[in-house]
Order: C-alpha cells, then structure tokens, then sequence
RNA sequence: GGACAGGUGGUCGAGUGGUUAAUGGCACCGGGCUGUAAACCCGGCGGCGUGAGCCUGCGGAGGUUCGAAUCCUUCCCUGUCCA
C-alpha cells in the first residue's frame, strides 16, 4: 500500500477516520500537486485555558504538520459574539472583540506549545460569517433538515428528556460545517463526540461542490477523577498553565487504571515506551512508579527537564515522606497575638471564616506541625513559623 | 395565542404555613488507612461574628400572616398538548 507509512503516523492514537479511502486519494494528490493537506481544527474563544484533553487532537495536527501538512485554527469567534444562552439560569454575555482577540492570542501561545508556527494557520468565522445575509444563511440552513437533527444523539436525546434545545445551537453543525467550506478543509480534527459537526462539514462541502473533508477522530480524554471527560466544569483537568508541581500532582492523582490511557494520550510515548509500560503493568510493578514517571514525562514535556525533577522531587518530599516542601508563600502579619481562623483567611489559605473553622475542626490545620485543636485558637506568631491548612496548602509566617 | 405541568443550595432531588440554613444521593473539602490510586471508616459541606448572636437564602418583584420555600398577585423562564 503506498502512504503506509504516513496512514501509520494518523492512524495512531486516532479511534476512527471517515473515510479512509479520501484520505488516501487527499494524501496522494497532495503528493502530485506539491500542495499541502489543509487540516482543519475549530475552538471556542470563550475561554483561553487549554487541558490536555484539548491537546489530544491537537497533537494529531501536529502528526500532519510533521508530514508537511497545513494546519489550520478556526477561531469560533463568531458564535461566541452572539453569545449562548444556553444555560438555562444564567445566559452568557457576548464576548467583546477584545475579549476574543485576548481569549483567542492566548490560546494560541499555548497550542503553539505543540504546534509548529510556521505551518499554522489562524482564522476567524467573522471573515465569512460577519457579512453574510440572510438570504445566504438560509440557504446553508436549507442543506440540513430537522430529521438529520434528531438523529444525532445530542439533539434527540435532550429533545427526548424535555430539556432546553435552542434554535442557534441547531445552528451550530451548520456553521461549524459551512467553516469547512470556507477554508476548504481537506481534514477536519476533533474528539469523537465532534462527529456529527464534522461530518455536516462534509455534507456542506458537497452542496457547494467542494471535494470533501476527511474527518479525524480522537477519543475523549478522560479526566483525572477516572470516570468523565476531561474538562473545566468538573475541575478534573491538567492544565497547560498548571505549575509543574501541581501538573506532577494531578498525574499522580489519576487511577490506576487510567495510566496507559494517559501515556498513550497525555504524553508524547511512542509504540516502545507503551509496550514497556503495558509489559510493567502485567507484570505487577507497583503502578505507582510508573505514573511517577508518567508525570515527569508530561511535566518534562511542557517546562523541561530539569522542572520536572524539581516537581517530583517536591511531590516526594511533600507526600512521600511527609515533610514540608522547601519554598512556600510567605505571608506578612503584623497582628500579635493573632487568631488561627484570622490568619487563615486573610492569608488566603481560606475562603471563608466558615471554612477556616471547619478546616480547624476536622484537623487539617497545623503550626509548625502541631495541630490547631481550637477554632478559638490564638498565636503568637514568630519569624518563619509555617503554617499548614490541608494537605497541601502552607505559608510560611514573616513577623517583620 | 390557549390549556396543563414545572423552576429548591455545585448537581440530582425531598419538603406544600411554624424545632427549616432547609431530609437524602452524588460531587466536593478535611481526618484516618495508603501509592495525593481504588476500597473502607469518621467529620464537614451559605456568609459574617474571638463559638448560645446577626445576615442572606428555595426563578424575579410585590402582598397576606405573629410567622412563608410553602398561600395570593404579577412578571420572567422551561416543558407537554392544542392552534
């Protein structure tokens, strides 16, 4: 077979490609013509903080950009200005232009941590959308009928259950499909929830006579807590902007179960480094070390080398053998004596007075390793006392 | 436009005039045991106050009442059926 070698390379890690055979045929004419693959990938810029679910088909572009390919960022900034209301007690504001410029440039520096700049193209729906008339928007709608829309399991679903569906987010696989149109997208990228959008990117690119996309699915990620997808909402996600500490933590904190998963999705292993996991795995080694290493991998992979030893030298000390790490905040006080619950939230180790207290009550505060017993408790504070609220919160007190 | 059913704390879901900051599950936080895994056990889970006090709270706004999440009015939102 020709192209083995690069059908390979896209292959892995991917759960399905629809349909194969156009990407062989793409993959061939792009050898003939000398022109590069156009690999599209879409985000929302209602928010800049990228996980590493996020990075999963990311990295597949990065696997085109390798090949030569072009890949290329759609910035959804054009739903994203009519604003969603979906949610049913809030509806989101409108983003400004600003908001989006800023969300979108940040985002980018961070995907530009795997992808290769030179090969990247960014663009905006507003280019095509923003004057587009009606007329036109009704005939892109046109393509579509309802029945398509009920047969997606999102749509019938929330249908069925007698939950919210607003119109615009029918418009969603539209828009989403006509971005392929617009750029004229030989792959689009995305989880495999992403499906449905992108195979009415195909659908959209035959109305308008345009050669079909391909599309390029990659599993979900899931979440550090084992059981959902990675994501904000569910505060189980590893965040590019997260400090390698807390990186190597969340790692650390992922189920047994799921280290292969991350290997294979969250680092960059190749086909040896699984193979020798998995082998470790069956051959019963503590699982521990090999998310250990797992983690220093990802860490090392985003801040280096020698951040990643730091982080589990950190994570070794801290949990491992129980001691205080070497450097935490320090926190000025200049009240003396000074109350425990005081001192907890006005360092910001506490939200709340309520919380302070419970924290005291359920034993996770302490003072230079003593345990606060009272929530009345009062201090005299003294020059480079540490004080420790849960697991893994401290300050280290400065008195002048 | 009409008839009907709903809107409760992060979420699901009880509660239909008075020990109610509001049962319970999940999620989450802390403690114990560990490998910051799982399982399990214990405690917590609105805010402010140097703990018997105050404030905010059951879609929004008013009202009835000594007293309301619970009754009334009105508005907003969601769904079902009819047009």
């Amino acid at each position: 077979m020709r192209f083995e070698q690069e059908i390979k390379v896209i292959k892995r890690g991917v759960d399905e490609i629809v349909p194969l055979e156009d990407l062989l045929q793409k993959l061939e004419k792009s050898e003939k013509s000398g022109k590069p693959l156009r690999v599209k990938f879409g985000i929302d810029p209602t928010g800049y903080d990228v996980h590493l679910g996020h990075l999963v088909p990311i990295r597949k572009m990065r696997d085109f950009q390798d090949l030569g390919h072009l890949g290329v960022i759609i910035i959804g900034d054009f739903t994203a200005q009519i604003g969603d209301p979906t949610g049913r007690d809030e509806s989101r504001p409108p983003l400004t232009h600003e908001e989006i410029m800023y969300n979108s440039e940040k985002y980018m520096d961070q995907l530009y941590t795997v992808l290769k700049p030179e090969l990247t193209e960014v663009r905006y729906q507003s280019e095509w959308f923003g004057s587009m008339g009606m007329s036109e928007v009704l005939k892109m709608m046109g393509k579509f009928t309802l029945a398509q829309f009920m047969a997606h399991d999102t749509f019938r679903t929330r249908f069925e259950q007698g939950l919210a569906l607003g119109m615009h987010e029918i418009m969603y696989p539209i828009l989403q499909g006509y971005d392929s149109v617009a750029i004229n997208s030989d792959v689009e990228l995305g989880a495999t929830e992403q499906k449905f959008n992108i195979l009415s990117g195909r659908d959209m690119q035959r109305h308008f006579g345009q050669e079909q996309q391909v599309a390029v699915l990659s599993p979900i990620l899931t979440g550090t807590d084992g059981v959902n997808k990675m994501g904000k909402s569910l505060n189980n996600y590893i965040a590019v902007f997260d400090t390698p500490a807390d990186k190597f933590g969340k790692v650390m904190s992922i189920p047994d179960s799921l280290i292969l998963n991350y290997y294979k999705y969250a680092a960059n292993a190749d086909e040896e480094v699984l193979d020798e996991v998995q082998a470790e795995l069956a051959k019963g080694t503590n699982p521990m070390l090999l998310k250990k290493r797992l983690a220093h991998s990802i860490v090392g992979f985003y801040h280096g080398e020698e951040a990643a030893n730091t982080a589990q030298e950190g994570f070794e000390q801290l949990f491992s053998r129980r001691e205080i790490p070497d450097e935490m905040p320090e926190y000025q006080i200049t009240a003396n004596p000074i109350r425990v619950v005081k001192l907890l939230t006005d360092s910001g180790l506490c939200t709340s007075g309520g919380e302070a207290k419970r924290l005291i009550q359920g034993g996770g505060v302490s003072l230079d390793g003593d345990k606060v017993e009272s929530v009345d408790a009062e201090i005299t504070p003294r020059d480079g006392m540490v004080l420790r609220a849960g697991k893994r919160k401290f300050i280290r007190i400065k008195t002048s």
